[in-house]
DNA sequence: GTGAAAGCGCTAACAG
DNA sequence: CTGTTAGCGCTTTCAC
């Protein structure tokens, strides 16, 4: 792009300095010169150069989105695609654009923590180490955590309830009359999993139920895994009537090995799932599952990342969304 | 960040030149001067600021994947987001980082079309008007278009065999011995929508079989939408023995509505969808598709974006990816 | 409401 | 291998 601000300022007549204001402040030039400026623009077909403009600025009006990189892929997971959707729209109504990669961008050559890309802030999703955060915050680069919580002073961390989460499932389980209840729990990041797996404890212990550990097993968030697995727990001889599910792919793969297996659901196995992710609604039928309020944990951190930007450092704080159950079909 | 390349000089006691060459181009700094570099930078804190950078090399390596803005939300979309996905992939492998918006960021106040943010290169998705294309093209802004066609000098396009997967579809229901086809079909683009309805209709005509225009319905492509359709379909009293449904999404409303009449698919009513997303599997049974190479679609569009950001203005072509049919469960 | 001038922090010749 | 120098294109005081 060879036309630059000097050109349109030849052109129309004013100087670079009434050009630049007839783009970043319309406000600030009489209708008549921005009107002629505009024109010249046009015709040379001039765009003020963004890096330019956020060299002189010292903001880029970018948020970045970044993921542990174990997590990738981002956009096709169903639980961090809906907040990832939140956090895009948050950062559109307040001007700003997203970045998305991954926590290897966050390190130079030399193993120094960074932000290599042009971004105001970063929204830190799933597991991020507690030197990273601090060194981006020492570079005074605001940030936010998404679904996880680290304990640092200044740091913002917007979770939700795992754990009321699950008892809550675990209890309308139990109200529904079930006793033998699996835990089919995928192998999340601790802070995740402990939370869901000790409601999961809790509730049985609440009800008098000993926890057996057949009927407790953990594996890879896959469908597949899922399959795999209540395949094997349905073949017990006193096989659950009841299963949780620690996330809706995990319950997905689970009715799939129940349907299979010639068993109804819910008359011959119960299933609840978590996270109300899209996929909980596709399936027939449709899936009981913990609801996480996705958009709530995206705008939320957006908003309070951009509250940074604009106005300085936040309160240590973790902010938790709420969770309620969804009883559909399945339960 | 107040400390700039000139500290981390200052304090190693080489040039401004040498402390760029250590972080920009470490190779061409003896190893020595490079570890002292690093030491200062460490010890202050610093680290290069990409936007000057990008200033002074005239280069962000940034992408920008624009959706047009009634596609969003992108990366919730079942075909798209896979396609976003690969994109990303490619990008980071070649060291680009992604920018993700929709068209309306391609506008300036005053109604032009220019790159608002700092990118080397867009990729448009869905679709997008020439006047876009063509302002983008005229500031020397690499474009892609991917999932669309327009008939532009030096414009690159992606799309897939949108006729093609339809005839597939359509035929191997015609060999299952169908005859009595319905099309439910989503109101997509004009571009996909009237590829894949002539699939039907060519099909349909190969078999001598004259199209009933009570078995041939446009909607919204929505779970809701199919199911309410598809309902509206059963109900008929030679109602059709077999559904080609224009993308998965569809497809599993039909199959809902199928199910819910207590039907059996594919027993009374066979189902093929579109797309081959990732729902197609999470349905029981299982859904047969036409599949779509949405990994080579994202890798092809960015590939060649940046075969233009570094080699300069591609040839006009439409490179279209193939598409073959994936026989599941449904029909 | 508009203009002149001073950089923002960095890289890329070019020299040495 | 390292230093010097000249900007990149824009915004922003500060005058007028």
């Amino acid at each position: 792009m060879a036309v630059t601000i000097l050109d349109v300022a030849k052109l129309c007549g004013y100087s670079k300095a009434t050009v630049s204001r007839a783009f970043a402040c319309p406000e600030q030039v009489s209708d008549k010169t921005r009107e002629k400026v505009y024109a010249a623009a046009r015709a040379l077909n001039y765009t003020p150069d963004a890096i330019a403009r956020a060299m002189v600025r010292g903001r880029t009006d970018n948020i970045g989105f970044v993921i542990y990189e174990k997590q990738y892929p981002v956009v096709l997971n169903p639980f961090y695609s809906p907040i990832f959707e939140s956090v895009l729209q948050t950062c559109a109504q307040h001007g700003y654009s997203l970045f998305i990669s991954s926590d290897r961008d966050l390190h130079l050559p030399n193993g120094q923590t960074c932000v290599k890309k042009q971004m105001d802030g970063v929204i830190l999703a799933g597991h991020s180490d507690m030197q990273t955060v601090l060194d981006l915050q020492q570079q005074n680069m605001p940030v936010v955590l998404l679904n996880n919580a680290l304990d640092l002073d200044h740091l913002l961390c917007v979770t939700t309830d795992q754990y009321g989460g699950a008892v809550l499932a675990m209890r309308h389980l139990a109200e529904r009359g079930h006793r033998r209840i699996g835990l089919i729990a995928g192998n999340f990041s601790p802070h995740v999993y402990m939370a869901r797996y000790n409601g999961y404890c809790d509730v049985l212990r609440e009800i008098g139920q000993p926890i057996d550990f057949r009927l407790v097993q953990s594996i890879e968030p896959t469908v597949e895994a899922a399959i795999a697995c209540t395949s094997l727990m349905l073949s017990l001889s006193d096989r659950p009537t009841a299963l949780f599910c620690t996330n809706d792919t995990i319950a997905i793969g689970a009715m799939k090995a129940v349907l299979r297996a010639g068993l109804c659901i819910p008359e011959d196995i119960a299933i609840v799932g978590f996270d109300d992710s899209e996929n909980s609604r596709l399936v027939e039928p449709e899936l009981t599952t913990v609801h996480i309020d996705k958009v709530a944990m995206g705008r939320i951190a957006a908003e309070r990342l951009i509250a940074q930007i604009e106005q300085g450092p936040a309160e240590k704080q973790v902010i938790q969304t709420d969770v309620r159950l969804i009883v559909r079909q399945t339960t």
